[in-house]
DNA sequence: CATGGTTAAATGCAAATGCATGAAGTAGTC
DNA sequence: GACTACTTCATGCATTTGCATTTAACCATG
């Protein structure tokens, strides 16, 4: 129950943990100096624009970034002081909220992607052939632990991360 | 200049996110819940046990690291505070030091390695063959930016890591 | 050996994170 | 309906990060 990885194995984690980093790192870069918010922001975004009336619990939100329930709770704060989002009563719930996204949210989700989408493509996509990204995309799915939803994020226009 | 990145490097991009993400967070929190300091100690006593001398420059173990420099700096008074390590005076450049690994350092960093391979084991040693940890790790590989030192991390007996 | 430019490391301060807890509501059970 | 258990969300507080700046030493050049 506690044997040891392989050296194959371990040489994998090393990768996953330093390729990660230094592609995270390059793109949040790049988006930074192009003068937009951090990429979770862009996340949260994305998610809500999404969702049926553009709104989400943050429950919800939660869930799909894959964020702590207060890192969730202040990252709308965050979202809702730029105007991006407003929360919204839930009639059907008195404990909880709808947060939904504005028109300047869509707007700034939509500037966003022209910037990000470039960063992936930089970092990611012109090292890569699409045959390689899909064995990479299936290599990866395997770590994929307890958590069945992650293959469910479509990509329609957008990349939801993190 | 700024094509938009395929459907598949973006699905790559999200799958190394969300993985690496997640992967980490198991293995820290396994890490933690067995009592340890978090894996960046690890990481760079790791990096310290294994240099000539047991010591380093600060800025080699930044570069080694892939830390910020203000960040490579706390680090080291955690552990000095800890006693893992000692600053030493640097004869041959007064600006700068010498940090040492203590005997209770290496002794922490050996304790660490049994919890922690047993993580790497469990969250991605068990989910993967030997042949495809090979195949993710020629993948990622192509992904390692502007950077050629991160091949050299020979594995000894041990992973450096984030 | 003065002097302007560069590198090593630390640090003050603001912002972000993690943790534990609290307040308010829901839901099941008796 | 009263009680207990659980869910949703916010928040105070300590720690950690990120950023910009500072201090000190090196180094090349004239």
């Amino acid at each position: 129950m506690k044997r040891k990885p392989s050296t194959e194995a371990t040489a994998a984690w090393i990768r996953l943990m330093r390729v990660q980093s230094r592609v995270l790192n390059a793109v949040e870069q790049d988006l930074k100096k192009a003068g937009f918010p951090p990429l979770a922001w862009y996340d949260a975004l994305l998610e809500l624009s999404r969702a049926p009336a553009g709104e989400l619990r943050p429950v919800e939100l939660e869930k799909q970034m894959l964020l702590p329930q207060y890192s969730t709770s202040r990252l709308i704060d965050r979202l809702v002081d730029e105007g991006l989002a407003v929360r919204r009563e839930c009639k059907i719930d008195k404990r909880g909220q709808f947060v939904e996204i504005t028109e300047a949210g869509r707007e700034l989700q939509r500037k966003m992607w022209s910037a990000y989408s470039a960063g992936i493509e930089k970092h990611v996509g012109s090292k890569l052939s699409d045959a390689d990204a899909v064995k990479l995309c299936g290599l990866l799915d395997r770590l994929g632990c307890s958590c069945g939803e992650a293959a469910s994020l479509a990509v329609k226009d957008g990349a939801a991360v993190r």
